[in-house]
DNA sequence: CGTGCCCTTGATGTGTTTCAAACTGGGTGG
DNA sequence: CCACCCAGTTTGAAACACATCAAGGGCACG
């Protein structure tokens, strides 16, 4: 099960303007095709950067929509907050997601968009995307395959959150969290979690505790090595057992 | 909170060309803005009907995706297969709601659409409505609009899995149901559901009996009427004030 | 008029939450 | 440099919500 927007992604080789243009890391590959007369257009587009600290917001619900963003480099979350009050995180977004596309709708923002680290997006204009989507239809084709991916994604965590136990919940987070690492060309099987236990608890629809509980018992089955934000999978394969069998 | 793709667009008045070719009940109000160039021709595009069986899918998970469908009359779920083979629904959708957006990304289906009444779609050749979407801004916004709004919905009902219990989520199941009818002419409290308590349980992530549970206590605290599958809101205050308190 | 599917209700079991307490590590200021 | 502080984490015990198991009942359909 994939649980994010960029993991069933094709794998496309990075043209040599996206290289230069610095968005090697993430950017813009799930819209930017080799050899595509839209490419270096596109990259223009994109060409605003923003940089958002930890903590901070990149946008609140409500805001009026005008950008959307790619992230480039570090963590999002993205929230919804209930009538009481409580906030609850929907996903985790790493270099390469979109954000904001679930205000399209409505023109304003349906979501918060908050850093958990450090981070830079690169901000599209919206209109002008649209302008560019007049042009090239194999770009726009694209976006909807974007838009389209973000409902997949949405009904397998739907998927998670009404038919999964806790632990499969947390093993099937670690293994999408660290694919999606991977794809990115970090390490094969070590992390160290940018998030809180209650921030992780919160997408699963677990309390911050039933989540550490579940680390402690992947670490003594022999699963996993978890000290605080660290986490090293020790076996993948036991991993997906739990997750998919 | 919202847990369908309809409940929050626009009510346009409908374009005659619309109530000549009978889809005033549902049909493509959420494209066929009154006065546009290209209502004409997506209607005419939309020409294509197809009757689905009590029980029959219209398309199953894997197959190519060729046609988008709007539902004409009639109910359909949407199911995503587990890995142990279970199967969990994923929405309910009734008449001006379309189906197969997922599917968009793989160029194949990503769910399994089944019939819970005889029923009737108007089917779209997505080649075809690319073409138009190429020809005019305006529908190719108002598309992406449809596919951030399933968006939202999805993102709704994982706040829904993740952070309500069991008597909120069934509230919230029935006023969300109702409003939908009462948007299409429907009658403004009393509802025969089409599911059974099984599927109502597999979309809320509870079990059968949990879903029955619930019917029976609010029907003891005086908010429902509940016989069977024929259900009447006798104190929608009260159950709004359960659903969002 | 029976048969089967669906629904309801009760008794019991279990996984997750809640409440509480102790521990850890990073950051700050004395 | 060390002591302190505090947010985050771990762990245990008890409570609770929902699931499971089981039995009976109603309705539609052949």
């Amino acid at each position: 099960m994939s649980l994010n927007p960029a993991s069933t992604r094709h794998v496309e080789p990075t043209p040599a303007c996206v290289e230069r243009s610095g968005l090697t890391q993430g950017g813009l590959q799930q819209l930017v095709v080799p050899d595509q007369a839209y490419s270096e257009r596109l990259l223009a587009l994109a060409n605003g950067r923003r940089t958002v600290r930890r903590g901070a917001p990149l946008y609140r619900s409500g805001d009026r929509l005008s950008q959307l963003y790619v992230v480039d480099s570090g963590l999002f979350k993205t929230c919804l907050l209930h009538e009481d009050g409580r906030s609850q995180v929907t996903g985790f977004h790493l270099s390469g997601d979109w954000l904001g596309l679930d205000g399209i709708v409505s023109d304003s923002h349906h979501s918060d968009a908050v850093a958990l680290e450090d981070a830079q997006v690169c901000t599209i204009d919206y209109n002008e995307l649209e302008a560019l989507l007049h042009e090239f239809p194999d770009l726009r084709r694209q976006f909807q395959r974007i838009l389209s991916r973000e409902i997949v994604r949405s009904t397998e965590m739907m998927q998670l959150l009404g038919g999964m136990c806790a632990e499969k919940r947390v093993a099937t987070f670690l293994l999408d969290l660290t694919q999606r690492l991977r794809e990115r060309g970090g390490p094969e099987t070590s992390l160290v979690l940018p998030m809180t236990r209650e921030e992780i608890g919160s997408c699963l629809g677990l309390k911050l505790e039933t989540v550490s509980r579940m680390f402690s018992k992947l670490r003594k089955a022999g699963v996993l090595d978890v000290t605080q934000r660290h986490v090293q999978l020790v076996d993948v394969a036991a991993l997906q057992q739990i997750a998919h069998g």
